[in-house]
DNA sequence: ATATAATATTAGCACGTTTGAATAAAGCCA
DNA sequence: TGGCTTTATTCAAACGTGCTAATATTATAT
């Protein structure tokens, strides 16, 4: 949905669309694979440590510690030492709003 | 945003939260390269051919039909030959609803 | 039929991603 | 301290992705 007759957000910010869409691929690259999502969708009903996502996620705890890496380098995640713990929560809403609308997406049709 | 007293749209088609995040993941994927997002853009405003998008791309001929097909395998665009032209166009709005998401976000952070 | 324009496909290479195994680091408790 | 649990990091192997160059296909026009 395009702008025609006022200026777009990411031009206002002096941003080439091209380079707005380099960041979207960004995000959209940073949460593309099934693992990532679920750890969001987790996420989304509240901190959780490492321990319990490897649990809920049954996969090895390597895998589950690089992907909530990734996510964090990404912005939408953050961690928070507590004892022995790590606990992990989203950063805000918006990658949890990205995340619903491909979930929508993907049940209509594919 | 899960559910809690009743059964999610995933559950309702049989299906496992874990499927419906491998879907939903490979939507992502598809969307997740610069390219495509501003194919996904460019087509919202319409349909076009390949030699137009290869002209506003600016991006080689191969490049661009290879784009294309992924996001054709996607079920997120479809095709219809005009002559010699082949002309493409978005198969409903709910790609771009996703994309818009992500641009969104992507530009309040990261 | 031949030439030309538009599009698709293929092959090969470079690069990124995902994983498990192994190892390291950090905090707790006896 | 030493042992235990949790988490992070590193490595190598397997796999996926994106690009270019080359070739094939499809339609049109002469």
């Amino acid at each position: 949905m395009d702008d025609a007759g006022h200026i777009t957000e990411s031009a206002r910010a002096g941003e080439t669309q091209s380079e707005a869409c380099e960041k979207a691929a960004d995000l959209l690259r940073a949460l593309s694979h099934p693992v990532r999502l679920r750890i969001i969708k987790l996420l989304s009903g509240g901190e959780l440590c490492v321990k319990s996502l490897e649990e809920m996620l049954e996969i090895s705890q390597s895998s589950v510690s690089q992907h909530l890496t990734r996510l964090r380098y990404a912005g939408l995640i953050e961690s928070e030492r507590k004892g022995h713990l790590v606990c992990y929560r989203l950063v805000n809403g918006g990658a949890a709003k990205v995340v619903e609308a491909a979930m929508d997406e993907s049940q209509h049709r594919g």
